[in-house]
DNA sequence: AAGTCGGGGTA
DNA sequence: TACCCAGACTT
């Protein structure tokens, strides 16, 4: 006597349990496509009002291709991943230019759009129009190391191979695919979690390895901790007689690429001459804010915020990028978190 | 293969 | 705290 075949008993786990009403569950390419971007490393809680907020100001392919990429990174502030809302940028204006404005339905063709990748052109295409793809996010990964019992770290090259073989060796045929698509996804987000699954909830139960093995815990693999450096900075909080600050531009490449941000010093000694060399600012140096910490994955960063004053400015020997903001207009630009936080406050 | 890239939810 | 999230891209 054997179950019900994999992708039947997932697919009727998600008609009663899965989540329907998401607000990019619609098959318009352009929604399932912005919403897949905003996902990628990110919770459906956090990307909501993101997702709602971009709509309203680019409702469609045309209208974000149009746009300036320092709007698009406005509406991006503070979700992170900034390299995301440029090439989604970009990616529009391919999609305008090389595909006359309809966006392409098959994996391959998706994939070369900058920012998608296998599994994102896969959910995409399956989302859209019903293509029959396999995806391997974190949820899949998860859900298929515990059912098949499959060791190893999973960004290891051989074990991922492994897995996009399962996946797509378990995939239905039919019409069925944004269904199970979203149904592998809900599992691994609601009941096939890190910690704590609700193996009683699975569909996939019964002929679980993790399960039966009793290893939910260890599969899939743990990725072996690591420690993460410490750096400090100084950020220049420097005020012109109207009240406005200094910001500038970072460069594409690296931390906050984009983004607005303060002016940056090694440490508050050397501040004066470094503003007047860097920044073309003469400045006098008032009060040091508090030290406040900004963890990243990869490195944990404590920011020192130095108040000052502009007494008058030296146009040349300027680095690129900067520019004086009134505060609600830094506000309304791309800017990362920590600094909204320092503005609000 | 390993590192880079944010910010937040959750236990 | 520590882990991980609808990963992709660079080195």
């Amino acid at each position: 006597m054997s179950a019900a075949p994999f992708s039947r008993r997932l697919l009727d786990w998600h008609a009663t349990h899965g989540r329907h009403d998401l607000p990019w569950q619609v098959s318009d390419p352009y929604r399932v496509w912005l919403s897949e971007i905003m996902l990628q490393q990110t919770q459906v809680i956090t990307v909501i009002p993101y997702y709602q907020r971009f709509l309203e100001r680019f409702p469609d392919v045309a209208s974000l291709a149009a746009a300036p990429v320092d709007d698009v990174l406005a509406l991006w502030s503070g979700l992170g991943y900034y390299t995301r809302a440029r090439n989604l940028h970009k990616a529009a204006q391919a999609v305008i230019e090389r595909h006359g404005g309809a966006f392409p339905r098959s994996p391959a063709a998706i994939s070369e759009l900058p920012g998608i990748g296998a599994s994102t052109a896969a959910a995409i295409a399956a989302f859209s129009f019903n293509t029959r793809a396999a995806i391997l996010d974190g949820n899949v990964k998860r859900v298929l190391a515990r059912w098949a019992g499959i060791d190893g770290l999973v960004a290891q090259k051989a074990i991922e191979k492994q897995l996009w073989a399962l996946a797509e060796s378990l995939l239905p045929d039919g019409p069925d695919m944004p269904a199970y698509t979203q149904a592998q996804m809900d599992l691994g987000a609601t009941v096939c979690t890190p910690k704590k699954p609700a193996c009683l909830a699975c569909p996939l139960q019964d002929d679980c390895v993790a399960k039966r093995d009793g290893r939910q815990a260890e599969l899939p693999t743990p990725k072996p901790k690591k420690i993460i450096p410490s750096k400090t900075t100084v950020m220049l909080l420097i005020r012109d007689g109207a009240g406005r600050i200094l910001l500038q531009q970072r460069p594409p490449n690296g931390i906050w690429g984009g983004l607005w941000c303060l002016p940056e010093v090694p440490s508050t000694l050397a501040a004066v001459a470094d503003a007047r060399a860097q920044l073309g600012c003469e400045i006098e140096l008032d009060e040091t804010g508090e030290d406040f910490v900004h963890v990243f994955s990869h490195y944990r960063l404590t920011i020192t915020p130095q108040y000052a004053t502009l007494l008058r400015e030296i146009p040349q020997a300027r680095e690129a990028g900067l520019q004086w903001f009134a505060i609600p207009d830094a506000l309304a630009a791309g800017i990362p978190k920590p600094l909204r936080s320092l503005l609000e406050r």
